[in-house]
DNA sequence: AAAAACAGCGGCAACGTTATCGGTAAATCA
DNA sequence: TGATTTACCGATAACGTTGCCGCTGTTTTT
């Protein structure tokens, strides 16, 4: 039998003074006298007083409660978005609620439908990579919920957005491989139709461009985003005509795969191959030879996600912000080429 | 300005009945007629209702919210651990509410304190390395809010616990090592106190000691579970006058982190010396040598514990069950000893 | 010295549900 | 046929807060 915790009537009753005087003095001062507010909070103490989150949520028309919707959570980036996110809400007094979609827009749409969003002050989104046009999402900021995309976007919709800086990345990663002395680049991309996946690939094609590479068609691969994935690529790039002599993968977990590929086809990656990956996964680094990529700042982007949506929610009338950070190329051996 | 969903009301209005028959029509088919119930599920879909879970909580003294406190979320295990609780949590109807301790005692004690633990209906917990006698755990338990350990458990509290077979996996890990000719084994640790420590611990001191091999004090070392211990943990292991010949890690992070240290030591592993680690960890088949290991049921062990809270929750005297999964030995490259 | 402003507090309605208790009409029983 | 059960539904009081209005005294203004 779930015991009760002390009330707001019953510190009013111990203190013979109306609940509604506790209420005032238990979260704004105005209005009630610092004298019978510091008894408030003593006797709040004493009884082991716990604000009841349902009926302050009902009251207010609000829940303090944040969605956290994106495709999985197994993996570097994603959990370290999380705990960014974590971070923020908990110092602000709100509660993240997960929504896993392992990566299928069905099972996205499913969520959205099914759960008591009614219940949500906010949502932080992560697009499933089948996603549709985000107009599920769209209705949700229609219906006063407000939402801000992390990672993978959805376009079309009006509202904050926060990613790392995916065009510069892809170019610099690339223009990496050129300066290193690679000249036939290919690039494993991710699934078609994804803003990240076109924005990595105009990197790629624009650092190309630059330096007068050809660009093959065949040398572009798009898939799924795991290291299966990442495999089947590079096998796949290895039964070319005319093979590639380096490959930028979309992300970590790919060019993981794609080493591992290489390495079971006998082909020696940092020497004969140059491979330069995307995340700074920590498994770049155990990872033999250590693979070269472009360091994500996962953890901040969490952070400014989740302070961009409390903004949202704060001002009914917040200008929605579109925030790129700047990622990092981390040299390796992968893309040596000694 | 947030749009209100339709309510309870509206849908009894537009039908000219009751709310409190639309409420019952809702949830329980009892007491209302089958008729007027397919008009009642009709306009609430035509009004797009959803139930205000803050209101359902409030008169139900519940929340369906479930809080999740673990030390992080950002490596292999935890986050297929959380998966796995979502995916039973998710189709009961229950949210997931996130409180990530760092792996601080202090931040556990503080986030159990501060939050609103009212309205939770009931707590997954693995507790912190270097947490205390989880009398906080107690306290909630007595309090009427049922909680379920994993992984890292209390001891002292009586409730249900879901781990791996910590002690025969340690046993045949280590019985693995010896059978592969390898005879002076140390094993690095994970914190001292936690029984998780202690039990694999223990399944390695027996395998020693079932085969006859010397059990030296300073062939075992205690200290966190990052990478980083492992690393310091295996060279300092490499300046004892004698150094033994394989390593068992306590998981396989602390494996890794072995691992590259004997790398950088120049010493070969897998030939000169064995390691085995506790996991099955992704990473465990990307490093090289790769990495046998302890595979152990991440997703099953989340599974399970939701399914257990839940049980708690639904019946207030549900008799505490102590969960015990099997784990498997992974032979990879990094015992064989050719 | 009267009027106005203000500080401090109590009363009450509201938030959207569930739960309990009746009540009416139909169905069943004796 | 009268009594009793049953099926169905409405009214109303909770649940623990917040927010609004209004009432007292006291202080400031004119």
């Amino acid at each position: 039998m779930r015991k009760h915790y002390a009330t707001i009537k019953d510190i009013a009753n111990a203190l013979n003074v109306s609940f509604a005087t506790v209420s005032r003095a238990l979260r704004d001062a105005h209005d009630v006298k610092a004298e019978t507010r510091e008894l408030v909070l003593a006797k709040a103490a004493e009884l082991n007083y716990r604000p009841n989150l349902n009926a302050k949520g009902l009251a207010q028309h609000r829940s303090y409660n944040l969605g956290v919707v994106l495709p999985g959570i197994t993996n570097y980036y994603f959990s370290t978005v999380i705990t960014g996110i974590q971070e923020v809400a908990y110092n602000s007094g709100y509660n993240l609620i997960l929504y896993v979609t392992n990566d299928s827009a069905e099972r996205e749409r499913d969520m959205i439908r099914n759960l008591a969003l009614s219940s949500l002050d906010g949502l932080l989104v992560c697009v499933s990579s089948d996603s549709d046009d985000g107009s599920g999402f769209q209705a949700m900021i229609d219906d006063g919920v407000p939402v801000v995309f992390f990672d993978r976007v959805a376009e079309q919709v009006n509202t904050s957005k926060v990613v790392q800086d995916d065009y510069n990345g892809a170019f610099e990663a690339t223009e990496h491989l050129v300066q290193n002395g690679y000249r036939k680049i290919a690039h494993i991309a991710g699934p078609e139709g994804l803003t990240f996946t076109r924005n990595r690939l105009k990197g790629y094609k624009d650092a190309l461009k630059k330096h007068g590479l050809p660009l093959k068609q065949e040398w572009i691969i798009y898939s799924g985003f795991s290291q299966e994935h990442g495999e089947q690529d590079a096998a796949m790039l290895w039964q070319c005509r005319s093979r590639p002599d380096a490959i930028f993968a979309v992300n970590d977990r790919k060019a993981v795969g794609a080493m591992l590929a290489l390495k079971k086809l006998g082909v020696q990656v940092g020497r004969q191959v140059g491979v330069v990956g995307f995340t700074n996964d920590p498994v770049a680094s155990i990872i033999s030879p250590s693979l070269t990529t472009i360091a994500e700042p996962a953890f901040e982007i969490g952070k400014i996600s989740c302070q961009l949506l409390l903004n949202h929610i704060k001002k009914k009338r917040f200008d929605p912000k579109e925030v790129v950070l700047p990622g990092k190329l981390i040299v390796r051996e992968s893309s040596l080429k000694v």
